[in-house]
DNA sequence: CATGAATGAGTATTCATTCAT
DNA sequence: GATGAATGAATACTCATTCAT
């Protein structure tokens, strides 16, 4: 009779996954280090996760699942919000998940894009879950459009998929420029938008 | 006197080298594969490139230097374009870039980002080089304000910014959707960017 | 529960290994040739040393402990013995060694002497075990003076390091000319040792 | 028509080639570096070496030649001088090599010896030079002898012999133990014939 | 003839996975 | 079931030697 639930032993180990794949990445962490930090036997790592293809599958799954909880922050920015502040928020969601959790969600973010690039399995994992992500970015959209923060006729998918966008973008230049913040991101969108000039 | 220069044996290796890690990822090239399609021996290959390491570097490199020229597309976008026909244009040069080179560039870029989360040099890299890239995106926008297509107010950095940020959401959406287009993707900022109704 | 103890495991790799450094020397030995000859796999012996690098010094250890080992027989050597005698003993011991052993305890002591040349941890080791010899010669000298075979003015240290220093010059004799005996060898130290006419 | 004669070419890569081979031991020693510090190309150093072999075993006979060189102390050593000071003489014109010719002769020896284990022709090479040195301590005992300083019934050969094995002592004691000198080395000896009390 | 770029077999080491206990 | 020792194919890299220029 196992101590604990099954459940329960399967989120310890992809804990300890999630944890050493944030760091190292996919590739360079190995099976014998999640079997160390997890604190289980090799044997029964294996009895949860057939191989480490499929542990680094859940991985992938449970890291976008956790970015797209981010997305919550737009239900909550109601009242009438304008688009960049809608964004703003979900940025500075991502970084307090990471605080959270204690491991660079973003790092894996661009873990699972690489390993969609050639795992057909991470690619479909990514494209459902992601399709989540994308109808509540639509959905804040047309609630934005619809409290007159954008043109009536603002085609409402189209600015979905621009601002679910800039998320990408948020998380390469936090990486390779170290001076990005959700502020300063989210402005950009804001500039954007400004009116020129009535001519 | 060498039968081919230094410079042409280096590029092919390179070149063989880009074509595996577009297909494969980085990590799963191995040098025997890039000895193998570079037509020389590892001996050669070492004698270019001291490891695997460096190999990784210059591809990295090499590759988001591809990308960078894409920018270019920007000041051929001359006379005044509005700036979801200026992103436009560079998503259609990194496409056709692809397809010129033979290999699937943004899927280089995917490599090179994962390999800047653990190698500071790749990260200084990318970071050089996309300076450049930002500095284009913002002298872009600049020209754009300057014609009247943004607000006089509009700070030109964070708008180059939110434009150049569009590119990564751009190649991810790609890998992990299928049905992204150059056209569909500018089209958001376009979108964004309507009057709503003067009140 | 494993099948055999870890330090049977171990001392089957440290055999084997010896065997083909004693062969070949210490560089000329495979790990490929230890895993072959020990009959284990390429993981398991990794399991027991971390590197070629440890199982050499570990091999340099041992082999400087089976000689260590022989000068017991300067012990057994009681009663009152000539130095001479005692050397011869030892010498004797040596080479019942490599018999007993099956391999060339001498070869490995020069290939461990060729390590010591530019490992530090191994001269290290060296110098450790080789101080208990160097003890065991003192004492030996002491008890030789002692009984009246020597000057009772004789400095043992200088006596015993004498004829500890005897050792390696057979050991490379052996090795470059064929026709030296632990009885001819030690000789020289009684020829030496014989009384001058009294003037 | 080569600017320097042939003898001067060999002997600039052999001396290179000792060079190296003190610091690092003839296995670490690579043609490369033997080519990079001799000044010549790859190609010259094969035509006056035909291959890394021949190049140890020329390492290895001018090493012991150089060692044999030093035992012209001991004919220096005239007028009567006891056992204990030509060796100590001997001793000393080593260390004195070795610092006039810039690299460790020692070290060099302990090579010797180590490739004489695997390589006959290394052995015969050894042998053959080593046993000038022989026939020069048997002479060296037998002038000790006629002066009264041995018994008159000693064997010269084993006298000889035994003070030539305090060599290889020597050596290894300065290997693995640092506080060896060529005074403390010799007085071995002098104590060991030092008279016992006549009874 | 001299060069030094190219060769490619050989080496140490890793790590996902299994299975005897 | 649970364990973790053992497996062994795979991998990056080296270096003595050759030979086209």
């Amino acid at each position: 009779m196992p101590k604990v639930s099954d459940e329960h032993r399967a989120a310890q180990i992809l804990d300890a996954a999630m944890r050493l794949a944030a760091t190292e990445g996919f590739h360079r962490m190995t099976m014998a280090e999640v079997v160390a930090v997890s604190g289980l036997s090799a044997g029964a790592v294996y009895g949860y996760f057939r191989s480490k293809q499929e542990l680094v599958r859940a991985i992938a799954q449970r890291a976008v699942g956790r970015i797209a909880t981010t997305i919550d922050a737009l239900a909550d920015a109601e009242p009438p919000v304008p688009p960049a502040e809608g964004l703003e928020a979900v940025l500075d969601r991502l970084l307090g998940l990471s605080d959270e959790l204690g491991y660079d969600v973003p790092a894996l973010a661009i873990q699972g894009w690489s390993e969609a690039t050639r795992d057909p399995e991470v690619r479909e994992i990514l494209g459902t879950e992601l399709l989540r992500v994308r109808r509540a970015w639509r959905d804040f959209a047309e609630r934005v459009r619809d409290r007159g923060l954008l043109s009536p006729e603002a085609d409402v998918d189209a600015v979905g998929n621009a601002l679910m966008a800039m998320l990408p973008g948020f998380i390469v230049f936090r990486t390779v420029f170290g001076d990005v913040t959700p502020r300063s991101h989210a402005s950009g969108v804001a500039e954007l938008m400004r009116q020129p000039p009535s001519r």
